[in-house]
DNA sequence: GCGGATAAGTATCACGTGTCAACCCTCCCT
DNA sequence: AGGGAGGGTTGACACGTGATACTTATCCGC
């Protein structure tokens, strides 16, 4: 190979029209299916010819003349990116790739509007939204022309929010041994943190059912001596105290404060984290921990992903269950 | 707003020199730098009203007629996304938007030839590359038009690659007491590890280099029970163990199985990590760990990145210099 | 006064595609 | 025989941009 290496000339409709010896309308009709239906013949001699040259259409050229392009983003939250959310990429990866779509993984910024201009920059066909965006940001998407996934019922009762619904868990998890001092542990990083109010909103919720006092939330850097004095600040009464953590993560920091402040887990201090991770059951204590079952939601987006291409006019949008399950641990 | 919304009709270069007095052309040269031949009063005019109009160039007119879009795709390996890869990422985002670039994350599959293509369907104008393409996708990257990043001299000696230093280290951390019987710890995973080969290479080049016999290399799956019989079943010599490891989480699941066997930490069996993660730094007992300082990294990528606006000829290349720290902790 | 250089701006092409409107041909009905 | 119907196919336009080559006006030197 030669320094001068010619920039890989690809082949366009024009030379799969030339090759199966008809005009390039045809190609493209055929190719992309809506065409009024072509005798077999026509429809075999092109896509041979397609295949042979390895056609694949210019996406810049496609997006020129429809206004959108192929690409479907995935709006991803920038705080720890757990096996979980990598499952969730990998599997909508997967699925826009059978529907010809290429993704594109977008960390939400500090800066929404930023963000936001990011996105609407690539003119996606589809943004999958992790339930970072506002209504009114998921408003400027949809009339760019973006379909929004998952789609969300209007009226949602946000007690159905699977953040609610996982707040409530650890409350009730938290509390099974008798009452306790409930609090919520927040994530103290710079990044945001999407899911935390909706979890801490949940805690209050049990706690109102319960008829205990309104938990306090309190935020834990992921590092022992700062971790242990913001601890040490709410732990001056004397009931045990009973922590639910936005993260394992955070979780295992509360363990650790708790160790440092020599109290007992889970007597003195009881812990429950979210994402069962491996780590949380590899560390000692083992984690309790609430599990996210996101089948629901895999299956949510591939539904909405399906409907893209066949824009279903309607249909009834089904609420997304909520399903969660708590992996008891050591430490509650 | 009613259920008829326009698609929101972007302005045009057309509108900006509409508005401007000057013609389409005139818009293009002084947009994109050649306008050094215009008159100031004429630039200024094209300026403010770009300006007014909120003009942003098509991506997809623009890769049309270039043959290359504005993309820039990180690869990212796809193992678990620390916060070290998570800084890069934004680091470089942000650098890219001050190029105009827009970042694409690409998680590497399992399967290497459907990323390359993936990549290939974005004609990026650039692909930041973490040490997960091999010579030959580099070269079909190259050929395609696309820079590869960081850009790495030809006959570098693989002994100075990053990943060998981090073997290297572990390698003399966990010797820094006696001698003991060296292990690598892999990660068990479905998917790709791309840093593992190199970081045991070092730990061998290291044993050879103190007469010591090769490091044998085991797989610790992220659940206790398999890590513990991964454990006990190179552990029938009686000399103690020491465990380099590909990760802080793969540390932490020798720690535990070790604990399982009723191993004392570090006398019978002794851990170094990788990565000096928060949460390894939260555990009992304390991880020690190899942290990267990915400062240099950085800087690298950075004048790369510039150097693709500015087409600088062939500067002379030095070599990433790789900079590592060890995080004493309690396991070693 | 005149040829030529230079400045200022623009007409035009090319990029690769989707799709509308039109065309040709055959068949059938009256 | 004439004409409508309709299946099969295609020509032509539009999308928005970057860049080349070209025109026109101005100015300089002799």
């Amino acid at each position: 190979m030669t320094a001068e290496t010619k920039p890989t000339k690809r082949p366009t409709s024009f030379d799969v029209a030339k090759l199966a010896g008809v005009s390039r309308a045809t190609v493209s009709h055929i190719l992309n299916g809506q065409g009024s239906r072509f005798p077999e013949e026509t429809r075999a001699k092109v896509l041979k010819a397609a295949g042979e040259l390895n056609y694949q259409p210019s996406p810049a050229g496609r997006a020129l003349v429809t206004g959108r392009s192929d690409i479907l983003v995935i709006l991803v939250p920038n705080t720890t990116f757990g096996s979980n959310l990598q499952d969730l990429v990998d599997n909508v990866t997967q699925r826009a790739a059978a529907h010809g779509l290429s993704v594109v993984v977008r960390f939400a910024g500090s800066n929404p509007g930023e963000t936001l201009a990011a996105i609407l920059r690539f003119r996606p066909v589809a943004v999958v939204d992790m339930g970072i965006l506002g209504a009114d940001e998921r408003e400027v998407l949809h009339n760019s022309g973006a379909a929004v996934i998952p789609r969300i019922p209007a009226s949602e009762d946000p007690t159905h929010d699977i953040n609610h619904v996982i707040g409530r868990t650890m409350a009730k998890t938290l509390l099974r041994n008798g009452p306790r001092q409930l609090l919520y542990a927040a994530l103290l990083d710079e990044r945001l943190d999407p899911f935390g109010p909706g979890r801490f909103e949940g805690m209050k919720a049990a706690a109102r059912h319960e008829g205990l006092p309104e938990p306090e939330r309190i935020e834990i850097p992921l590092e022992l001596e700062r971790a242990t004095t913001a601890l040490a600040a709410v732990q001056a009464k004397d009931a045990p105290l009973a922590v639910g953590c936005y993260n394992d993560d955070v979780a295992i920091a509360v363990v650790a404060a708790g160790r440092a402040l020599g109290l007992r887990i889970p007597e003195d201090l009881s812990v429950v984290g979210v994402d069962a991770t491996a780590i949380g059951q590899l560390v000692s204590p083992r984690l309790t921990s609430v599990r996210i079952h996101n089948a629901p939601l895999m299956e949510r987006i591939a539904s909405d992903l399906a409907s893209i291409s066949h824009p279903a006019p309607a249909p009834p949008l089904p609420a997304v269950r909520a399903d969660v399950s708590v992996i008891s641990g050591e430490t509650a």
